[in-house]
DNA sequence: ATTTATGCAAATCGTTTGCAAACCT
DNA sequence: AGGTTTGCAAACGATTTGCATAAAT
């Protein structure tokens, strides 16, 4: 029960004076099951609390670093839990016909490329990056 | 008047049966005019159609590859021109504070590199890449 | 003339919020 | 007890749609 990502998450909502109830249990162990973001509508089916519990402790979970909001190309807010808490650092593949978001990743050598752009830009338009986000585009195996 | 933006822009729409009406070459002129991709509001405000002439000829101009749907981390749509109908290719820079959304630009040889990586992934996994998507995330000069 | 676009107002959909009851410590 | 979370139902805000009029070819 009380494995290394409940414990991590307790601590990341224990840190924000938030309570690690039921609910929001609940929706971290959909979500670790997910191999992919989910979008609200999922989340609502595969657990079991009602709408507005959901989205407030999607809301809670993700002001504590535990979920990620991940924008796909329709306008459904899509979910997954945070890198930190998971294995690794990924990207996504965005279906542009039916919005499925599935993850990939990208050799290190193009992770630092692209830590190294951060840090020009950052010096040329002083906009301080603090993430990135590389996305692609196109046809998912099923719509293909 | 006629100059070479809105002639693409009409050869675009023409090809797929369209008109290219006096409210759909206000919505390119705003877009033209905005050194940055606009939420609806604000075409809404800098041009002078009813909204639901705008949604309806935004996804029109949408759907003929003229004007290119841009996600940011807030869930108001924004839009741009395609980067057919402009200068160049390049990537935004998003503010997660205030979601204001700007443009940039990567060394030739980082997107070639983006190019190979989506040539493998769709080896690996099947997905048909068509476009990427490299966003940086962070505090704009006004939020910093 | 016939097809397509417009504009108003009403509907829709995902998401958020008010409030009273249930929960935790 | 004291403060937090829950769950229902109602509210919200961005976007979409029905329909009758106006415009374009």
């Amino acid at each position: 029960m009380t494995d290394d990502l409940h414990g991590a998450v307790g601590v990341l909502l224990g840190d924000d004076g938030q309570r690690y109830t039921v609910g929001r249990r609940n929706l971290v162990e959909v979500l670790r099951q997910a191999e992919r973001p989910l979008t609200a509508a999922e989340i609502l089916e595969a657990g079991s609390l009602p709408q507005s519990s959901a989205y407030r402790n999607l809301a809670v979970l993700e002001s504590c670093g535990v979920v990620h909001r991940v924008a796909g190309t329709d306008e459904l807010a899509r979910f997954e839990l945070a890198e930190d808490l998971t294995a690794h650092h990924h990207h996504h593949l965005i279906c542009t016909e039916c919005g499925l978001v599935s993850d990939f990743t990208v050799p290190d050598s193009l992770e630092s490329d692209l830590a190294a752009v951060a840090h020009r830009v950052a010096l040329e338009t002083g906009f301080r990056a603090e993430h990135h986000r590389l996305d692609l585009l196109g046809r998912c195996v099923h719509c293909g």
